[in-house]
RNA sequence: UGGGGCGUAGCCAAGCGGUAAGGCACGGGACUUUGGAUCCUGCAUGCGUAGGUUCGAAUCCUACCGCCCCAGCCA
């Protein structure tokens, strides 16, 4: 019954999937794309987009292209591309030969806008954009017609080649399809299909200025690419009657049909590429992967895995409905791989003093350790343990609270894998009233953690030996944002976490870590489950906290109000 | 007060006329050399509201209410 693998519900895109593979229709083909503009760095939101597009050419023995929708070079950029292919990538997804630009299609987008006017369905306009604005007219007031609307094939013929010329300013004139000012679908009254722009393209460099806009390009270039089914979010449900009108009135190769559902959003968080470039650019983050980010860059070095991103946009389903997922959701998931995955290490974040006085001064044992409980496969370890060690400050009270089973005078716990302690004394700083250093005994009898007379403690602690510590920095993040729902708020920075970063610099590890490369992942045993950040350095490693474990005493101590050092 | 969508538990989300899946969160318990993991267990007489059709309605019909999106030469 547990092992069960959960088959992810179906959802409405599929539905409709499997009706046209019933009725044949594209010849029972599938597909897809993933049609990202290259202006920002990809978050999770995008990552659902990419299971989904990818996930469904999958399922039912489909492909799926890459393409970046790059029409306007005033907000692209190639550091946006190639961070781009290489998040897709480390999702787990492979686009083989089928990476492609909308710019590819530049000429032929030219020659399907000639065959608009040629139609005479498509019309150079001459008024300024405030014009064309106020010519829109609004939500309940029909627009009207554009002096320049009903202009001669030939007219327009020309007018718009010299466009492509170059021959006018920036802005003075569009290219617009003739469809209906009176629409009460603003998108379907004469939209803009092409603006002259002068501004060099990432890829096209200073060939063109013109550029077509994305309704214009997108079903073009998914046509062209023989897309059967053009899945986008929610706010382009009013533009599918403008894609299928330019499929119905062009000469394409094929005919896709778009699909929408409801864009991703996540709880504390923000997902407008606005915002996050925003949080870059003021360094309220260090980077689009600072790891509080929720970018794919962002999760990748906070220590997320593939799986774990890719189990939580299965999980999260797809439908049509606005809604916002509980960060908790996301965490459970990284918790669920982690947990399978990452061997155990013991390491002592905030350290206070052990001093074991019956233990022979120099002398050292070397402990044998579980690697990983959940996977025998894994192994063993050795871990040395000597008279004085480090503990988590946490895990001492001179007064235990309720329900508070660590260590406290008088008190007997088992060090994990080591000997059971008990606490004797304890010194503590008279100007601060810090406790500084604690005293225990040790029952040599009890070696390995074992209590052969069947003894019961209620707490195992984690530990490092002194002698044999390694120092590390770690890095303990919290959400970003103090309200649930940034994103509302009037000034999204107003609600931003002051607390989102504590970085911890003398930590101690357990002396196997002294390998550890960047991007290795850890639990730290009772702590969490930690990575290697690329800023480690030869002799000093650097810890991204990625996702603290479960934590029972964490709320019991929050309903009774205590203090606590932790978190 | 134009058009397009959407309302099922605290959060996601199945359900497609036959009597409300699943996950997360939360609560209780078992077990435990991680207060982790695991395992049991509880959690919608109710599906935005009100009517109607039907032997039977979350599913069909009508009306109403609420929320989201659209007036870029952005995508």
């Amino acid at each position: 019954m547990s092992t069960t693998i959960t088959t992810p519900p179906p959802n409405f895109i599929e539905d409709i999937i499997e009706e046209d593979l019933k009725q044949n229709k594209n010849d029972g083909r599938v597909h897809t794309r993933f049609p990202p503009e290259p202006n920002g760095y990809l978050h999770i939101g995008h990552a659902k987009s990419i299971c989904l597009n990818f996930g469904l050419a999958a399922k039912y023995g489909g492909l799926c292209n890459l393409r970046f929708d790059d029409t306007n070079p005033t907000k692209e950029d190639v550091e946006y591309v190639e961070s781009i292919k290489e998040d897709v990538r480390w999702l787990g997804f492979d686009w083989d030969d089928r990476l492609f630009y909308a710019s590819d299609y530049f000429d032929q987008l030219y020659e399907y806008a000639v065959q608009l006017i040629k139609a005479g369905k498509a019309y150079v306009c001459d008024l300024s954009p405030e014009e064309i604005k106020e010519y829109r007219g609004t939500l309940t007031e029909p627009g009207k017609d554009s002096p320049y609307r009903n202009r001669s094939v030939e007219e327009n013929l020309d007018l718009f080649e010299r466009m492509k010329a170059g021959e006018f300013p920036d802005g003075s004139r569009v290219l617009r399809a003739k469809i209906d000012m009176s629409s009460p679908n603003l998108n379907m009254r004469d939209p803009v299909i092409y603006r002259i722009l002068r501004a060099t393209h990432h890829r096209t460099g200073d060939k063109w200025c013109i550029y077509p806009m994305y309704d214009f390009a997108h079903p073009i270039s998914d046509a062209l690419e023989g897309i059967t089914h053009s899945i986008c979010t929610l706010e382009f449900e009013d533009h599918r009657p403008l894609y299928e009108w330019f499929i119905n009135n062009l000469d394409v190769p094929s005919r896709p049909r778009q699909i929408e559902f409801a864009r991703l959003n996540l709880t504390y968080t923000v997902m407008s590429k606005r915002k996050l470039l925003e949080l870059v650019k003021r360094g309220i983050v260090s980077g689009w992967d600072d790891p509080r980010m929720p970018t794919i860059s962002g999760l990748r070095r906070r220590g997320y895995t593939p799986e774990a991103i890719r189990a939580f946009c299965e999980r999260i389903g797809v439908a049509k409905a606005n809604s916002m997922v509980d960060i908790a959701l996301l965490e459970h998931c990284i918790r669920e791989d982690l947990n399978k995955r990452a061997p155990r290490v013991m390491a002592v974040l905030r350290p206070l003093r052990m001093v074991i006085d019956n233990y022979p001064e120099g002398q050292v044992e070397w402990l044998d350790a579980v690697n990983n409980p959940e996977d025998p496969s894994m192994g063993t370890r050795k871990v040395p343990f000597s008279r004085v060690l480090y503990i988590e400050q946490d895990d001492f009270r001179e007064d235990p609270p309720p329900k508070y089973y660590r260590l406290a005078p008088g008190r007997e716990v088992r060090l994990r894998y080591a000997y059971l302690v008990k606490c004797t004394d304890f010194v503590k700083d008279e100007k601060t009233g810090k406790v500084m250093e604690i005293h225990c005994t040790y029952d040599p009898d009890t070696r390995g953690g074992n209590t052969p007379d069947g003894r019961k403690v209620k707490a195992t602690l984690h530990w490092v030996s002194a002698p044999h510590a390694h120092e590390a920095e770690v890095r303990l993040y919290d959400r970003l944002f103090t309200k649930e729902d940034p994103g509302a708020e009037d000034d999204f920075l107003a609600c931003i976490n002051p607390n989102s970063l504590e970085v911890l610099k003398a930590c101690k590890i357990e002396p196997s870590l002294a390998g550890a490369k960047p991007g290795g992942r850890y639990q730290f045993e009772r702590l969490g489950y930690f990575c290697v950040d690329p800023d480690s350095s030869e002799g000093r490693l650097v810890f991204n906290r990625t996702v603290g474990l479960k934590d029972e005493w964490a709320k019991i101590e929050k309903v009774q109000g205590g203090k606590g050092t932790a978190k």
